[in-house]
RNA sequence: GGGGGCGUAGCUCAGUUGGUUAGAGCGCCGGCCUGUCACGCCGGAGGUCGCGGGUUCGAGUCCCGUCGCUCCCGCCA
């Protein structure tokens, strides 16, 4: 704590911060039973709040001790709230606790008042035992008292308090831009807030601030940045609440390196302060292609190998008739070298149900005998020539297993990345290794959407593109597919923590792109009128980044879900447990929104 | 929308091939206890086995449905 508390009806310090050098003096503490520990003519409390935990003892033979204040505290419960006065004692050595802050000393309690009593705890708040995530939730304020939650809730403030700390120094403003704003049917799914001055009209809550930082840019004010609330309304994941918090940046005259640099200085300054052991910025960065083909995925987990080679070429004209209509079809071949992993048959087969969830059929394993010579039954459909090449390319030898992965060319890259990332798991490849971080860049603009037939946005449709082959070439819509964007995604240990990118700052190119994705001009002015506009009186090049700061301070705190350091989330059906939202509402409220439903009554409960 | 896992005491869980009165640890309640610190010891209470249906002489256990939680695929410009 940064401050002693203001000294009032209730204390005068923190629990957690008593020492040594008060041996002797009177405290005022406040706070919450954490254990009690009664031995009949002597009582132990250990009293909690958010500084910490000391302990209060009760000692009817010792003088200044009223028989009253003993007796309370033989009938105190867990989380019951006090307000003590004492003395505090130096600990005997014996009696001294080294596992807490106030160990060596204690409290020797004179008067004590109760102010409040506690039921009996749905869940122990004193251990940090493993809980159903839904009775976390839906006893909420119990669960803020533990320590994994109050400590995961300090740090996140500490690292936003970083970020706006590093942002102001480097000039930029803290800028709050609409939660009620316009829907855009590109993209997520918008929640949205019905009107009721403009019945049949709605509000949505932003995805993100994407467009009002570009006016902001376009508006003068150079240098943005915002602690933003963004609302998406998609199925959710351990990593992925309905409303989420993104620290959203934008810079005017700037290209991909000035947002890069100014995003490894905050970012260096966070995981400085995480403790998070990285290297020092520059970060290493690497092509979409290239993380694609060699760990199947746009967010690579490079903190271990088992790299992915393309084998396509080498096995091509085999036997195997599997692999063979998969190339004349134009598919690819992946593998990778599992090395001496030691797997079972129920195992292997195992794996084929990590790729399947992928749209792959099956995984073809092939040990290697003596002098690498391939032992499965499918050897014999290829070539010694064929077998030796891949060999080589995947480094392997005697004893090694190679998983082979054919499929069309956007299924078989991310089944076998899954698959890498199985087995690494799997053969424990992962723990112990140092943090990784790094950045992808040059991502293509456009991907071919075979199913709804048009091409999509692989960033979004505000991104500045660029000639793939050169980006110094004029930029032309001919062959979308050769077009990249001046995008990139900043990837922490394989977790996609934020991505930017330089933005559009001509109307004519603007709504060139909005065309590729099959937005005609007219649709266009009509949803994104006011950015075609504003780009018409002198727009500035611009470009920024969003980084999700749920998830890192996730990874700072070791959590896996997000859920874990957010103080009130929601479970994975995208239900509020604590509050019951989303929850039905009165007909007079829709009526004066000019809404009926027309949905059929909520399910019941089941629990 | 699809697939996997889970649902048994307040909490975390065990429960064999379908077979007597459903168990454990912690917590809770009562008693004892002056140096504990996850205090200890003795005693006790506590169950709609998520819900509904089916098979069976008999269901926590098998089948069908349903609700909820969770992980993943799709989705997330």
């Amino acid at each position: 704590m940064k401050q002693p508390p203001p000294a009032n009806l209730y204390r005068d310090r923190w629990c957690g911060e008593l020492n040594k050098s008060l041996v002797g003096s009177q405290v005022h503490l406040a706070g919450w039973v954490h254990r009690r520990r009664d031995h009949g003519g002597l009582v132990f409390i250990e009293l909690r709040e958010r500084s910490g935990v000391v302990q209060l003892l009760f000692d009817p033979e010792r003088d200044g001790v009223s028989e009253a204040a003993h007796e309370t505290a033989r009938h105190l419960r867990p989380e019951d709230v006090l307000s003590v006065r004492g003395t505090v004692l130096a600990r005997a050595p014996n009696n001294v606790n080294p596992n807490i802050q106030t160990g060596e000393i204690e409290i020797q309690v004179s008067e004590i008042q109760v102010i409040s009593r506690a039921q009996t705890p749905q869940f122990p708040v004193d251990e940090e035992t493993p809980l159903d995530e839904l009775i976390g939730m839906r006893h909420r304020p119990l669960l803020l008292r533990r320590s994994s939650m109050r400590d995961a809730l300090i740090l996140r403030h500490e690292l936003v308090t970083r970020i706006r700390k590093v942002l102001d120094e480097h000039d930029f403003l803290e800028i709050e831009t609409p939660i009620l704003t316009r829907s855009t049917p590109e993209g997520a799914r918008d929640f949205l807030v019905p009107s009721r001055q403009r019945q049949g009209s709605c509000y949505a809550l932003p995805q993100s601030p994407q467009l009002f930082k570009q006016l902001l840019m376009i508006g003068g004010l150079e240098r943005y940045f915002q602690i933003a609330r963004c609302f998406r309304d998609e199925d959710l994941r351990a990593d992925r609440q309905p409303e989420f918090t993104q620290l959203d940046v934008e810079m005017s005259f700037v290209s991909e390196q000035d947002v890069i640099q100014i995003t490894e200085t905050v970012m260096a300054s966070v995981f400085e302060h995480a403790k998070l052991d990285l290297p020092a910025p520059p970060w290493g960065r690497l092509t979409y292609q290239e993380a694609m083909l060699r760990y199947g995925s746009d967010r690579p987990d490079t903190r271990f190998g088992l790299e992915i080679a393309d084998v396509s070429e080498h096995l091509r004209g085999s036997q195997f008739k599997v692999f063979q209509t998969v190339l004349d079809n134009g598919g690819v071949i992946r593998a990778l070298n599992a090395g001496k992993a030691e797997l079972s048959r129920s195992e292997l087969e195992a794996l084929n149900d990590v790729v399947k969830r992928y749209g792959a059929k099956a995984v073809a394993p092939i040990p290697l005998g003596a002098g690498g010579e391939w032992t499965s039954t499918l050897a014999k459909f290829f070539t010694a020539e064929q077998a030796s090449a891949v060999n080589v390319a995947l480094e392997a030898g005697e004893g090694d297993l190679l998983l082979f992965l054919a499929d069309t060319a956007t299924v078989a890259p991310a089944a076998i990345g899954a698959l890498r990332l199985h087995l690494a798991d799997k053969l424990g490849l992962i723990e112990g290794q140092a943090h990784q971080i790094l950045w992808i860049v040059d991502f293509p603009m456009f991907e071919w959407d075979g199913t709804a037939k048009r091409w999509s946005a692989l960033h979004h449709p505000f991104t500045a593109p660029a000639m793939a082959d050169d980006p110094s070439k004029p930029v032309s819509f001919e062959d979308p597919g050769a077009l990249r964007s001046r995008a990139y995604d900043l990837v922490l240990d394989g977790v996609e923590i934020g991505g930017g990118s330089i933005r559009i700052h001509e109307a004519a190119l603007q709504l060139e792109v909005l065309k590729t994705l099959g937005i005609d001009e007219q649709t266009a002015r009509s949803r994104f009128g006011f950015l075609l506009d504003a780009l018409l009186y002198g727009a500035p090049p611009h470009g920024g980044i969003a980084l999700g700061i749920d998830r890192i301070v996730a990874l700072c705190c070791g959590r896996d879900s997000i859920r874990d350091v957010i103080a009130f989330p929601k479970a994975a059906s995208g239900v509020d447990p604590l509050t019951g939202a989303p929850a039905p509402v009165d007909e007079a409220q829709l009526r004066e929104l000019g809404m009926r439903s027309i949905a059929p009554a909520a399910p019941n409960s089941g629990s």
